[in-house]
RNA sequence: GGGCUCGUAGUGAAGCUGGCCUAUCACGCCUCCCUGUCACGGAGGAGAUCGCCGGUUCGAAUCCGGUCGGGCCCGCCA
């Protein structure tokens, strides 16, 4: 009977047969010890030479050969006891040992700390998989999977299948497309999201929704975002015209993840609910990590009479006062500058209070009282920087929420044992390009304009508000939703604002806004980012860390050698010219 | 598409203000020794045209340009 590493410290004096990879080999010439990993950890095998032939396929063995070896677990004496391992009380006195499989030496080493980098890691990922810390994320994921589907079932939530091989959807992000055999010239695409199949379930008479939903999309990656495809938690509720009962259905789950699954604290037992634009205002980021404090201060008004040009031809003056930064080097400060340049800022003033004074090269420039009026209202003390702000209020909130995070991280703010949470509101419907100055969707056109035909008519476009929310977890956002728009009136008239005629809504979202004409109850869901929220909760900040077979950043699977080129024949028969074309 | 950054034995690092680099160290690999180790130890050995191409120079791992590849970021991600 096979028995697994772990299990053996508890059958002394039995036989036992273990299976696994050799972890170490100690040859000791007249005695060999090896240390054999399988999924549950690592056990010492005792092999003397009277066992003739198992002493000598020891002898043969290497790094991560495949082995099979039975023998008697023996309680070790007490100054052979190794305390560095679980099973290190015992160990197996081997009878019979086979090698099962051998293995080449390692391309990348797969103990120890130094990791290999990650482009070798992701070739030779069969390998780095072994690594315990790997195994963890792999069995921890899965009972992340099964938390959130015990959950949203008892929530009355039931999984539904949609199409993998969908349609194009012109409005989002770049498609995977799939040429037709039978139909020539035509093409599938892979679905963004299951975003209109849901909705139709809903028309289709479907109370609660969900799936944990493949979503691809071609778009350039980041360390927090997949290339290709990633993973939703898709939900969707009908008779829902309010979003807040989608927010608090969710909650329990989330919070739930963070303190039982992840063993950390919430920042706050209640989750805020922060509108865009106060976000934005307080915090430069519609992503906030509030985790920590650093508020942007608006000072514009305290400063609108200053005679300090930087300040005075601003449109808007803010500032972050940082904790004892005092203590930062002028190199430091420098580098800090240059973050602010590179998000648009022309330089980066401050104010260093130090020695009950302020100190600082645009000092002299300020008048004592608006000096005074700073300090006040930053909140300022002995030991402290403040780092202002002062261009278009867009750059501003940018260039201070971006210091906002880079100071937070440089001075340790971010406590990984804390998982602070926030529910982003009222988002507004439409946003306007910077450069071209054109109306455009601001987050999804499918949400519901608060106020619904009526408020689509206002003459301030950029004020109207979508009934949509994000949730943000430790500076990611984790969960984006809203109440849809089940009105196939206001749908049209979403578009019509953009120029987009019935033709043209028609033409892309016909099949959903057909069926909103047989009865569409309202309706209103949400769909969580499955591994970026894994990635948060397992602290790390890379999200291909908590994949099994992540894409690099060129969307390439350097294992698998994917993509690849195919034959022309395939090629022919999908109507589809060869690139030498 | 753009910006920054990295590329040195199988792996991870050092060297990189040009010459003493005939490129250093650790792990791994090979041979031999070793009966209580646990990342065993000991003796010896192999293994690198310093990503690639070009330039500057008497001389380039080192400086410059280009190129390829990785990473991070911007754009993009309804």
């Amino acid at each position: 009977m096979r028995s697994f590493a772990s299990d053996t410290v508890h059958k002394i004096n039995q036989t036992v047969t273990v299976k696994g990879w050799v972890n170490s080999r100690r040859d000791h010439g007249g005695l060999i010890f090896v240390d054999l990993r399988d999924h549950t950890g690592v056990v010492q095998l005792v092999v003397q030479p009277e066992q003739v032939d198992a002493f000598k396929a020891a002898g043969e063995l290497r790094d991560e050969y495949v082995l099979a070896a039975a023998g008697t677990v023996r309680e070790r004496s007490e100054e052979l006891k190794n305390p560095h391992i679980p099973t290190g009380t015992i160990e197996i006195n081997i009878d019979q040992l086979t090698i099962l499989n051998r293995s080449q030496p390692l391309p990348i080493q797969i103990h120890g700390e130094a990791l290999a980098n990650e482009d070798l890691r992701l070739k030779y990922r069969f390998l780095d998989l072994r690594r315990p810390k790997m195994q963890h994320m792999l069995k921890k994921r899965a009972e992340y999977y099964a938390v959130m589907r015990r959950y949203v079932e008892q929530q009355g939530f039931i999984e539904i299948a949609t199409p993998i091989l969908a349609n194009s959807s012109p409005e989002g992000a770049r498609d995977f497309l799939i040429p037709s055999r039978v139909h020539s010239g035509k093409f599938y695409a892979l679905p963004q999201a299951p975003q209109q199949f849901k909705q139709l379930l809903m028309v289709g008479g479907v109370p609660r929704y969900y799936q944990l939903a493949a979503c691809f999309r071609d778009e350039d990656p980041r360390a927090d975002r997949l290339y290709g495809e990633f993973y939703q938690l898709d939900l969707e509720m009908s008779f829902v015209e309010d979003g807040e009962e989608v927010r608090s259905t969710m909650e329990p789950l989330i919070k739930q993840l963070a303190t039982d699954f992840a063993g950390k604290r919430l920042m706050t037992d209640t989750i805020p609910r922060i509108p865009y634009r106060e976000a934005m205002e307080t915090y430069g980021t519609d992503k906030p990590d509030l985790r920590f404090g650093m508020e942007l201060v608006e000072l514009t008004e305290v400063l609108k009479a200053t005679e300090f040009g930087v300040f005075k031809n601003a449109e808007c003056v803010k500032a972050i006062c940082v904790k004892g930064a005092s203590t930062l080097s002028r190199s430091q400060i420098d580098s800090f500058t240059d973050i602010a340049k590179s998000e648009g800022a022309g330089g980066l003033a401050y104010l260093t209070y130090e020695g009950g004074e302020v100190k600082s090269p645009i000092a002299k420039f300020l008048k004592p009282e608006e000096l005074s009026a700073i300090k006040q209202a930053m909140g300022a003390a002995d030991g402290d920087i403040v780092f202002f702000g002062a261009d278009k209020r867009q750059v501003v909130n940018k260039v201070l929420g971006r210091l906002r995070n880079e100071f937070a991280t440089h001075f340790n703010l971010k406590d990984p044992n804390i998982i602070a949470l926030a529910w982003i509101v009222d988002f507004p419907f439409y946003e306007q390009d910077d450069k071209t100055g054109k109306l455009d969707f601001g987050h999804n056109p499918f949400s519901m304009p608060k106020g619904g035909l009526a408020a689509l008519q206002a003459e301030d476009k950029l004020g109207i508000i979508a009934d949509q929310y994000d949730m943000v977890m430790n500076g990611y956002e984790i969960c984006s939703g809203g109440v849809r728009n089940h009105n196939p009136e206001v749908l049209y008239e979403v578009f019509s604002v953009l120029g987009f005629g019935r033709n043209y809504v028609d033409a892309r979202f016909g099949g959903m806004i057909n069926a909103f004409k047989y009865g569409a109850p309202p309706h209103a869901g949400c769909a969580f980012g499955i591994d970026r929220m894994f990635m948060v909760l397992m602290d790390e900040d890379n999200i291909r860390e908590i994949v099994a077979f992540p894409k690099n950043g060129s969307g390439v699977d350097v294992m698998m050698n994917s993509p690849s080129v195919v034959d022309d024949a395939q090629l022919k028969e999908l109507h589809v010219r060869s690139v030498e074309d």
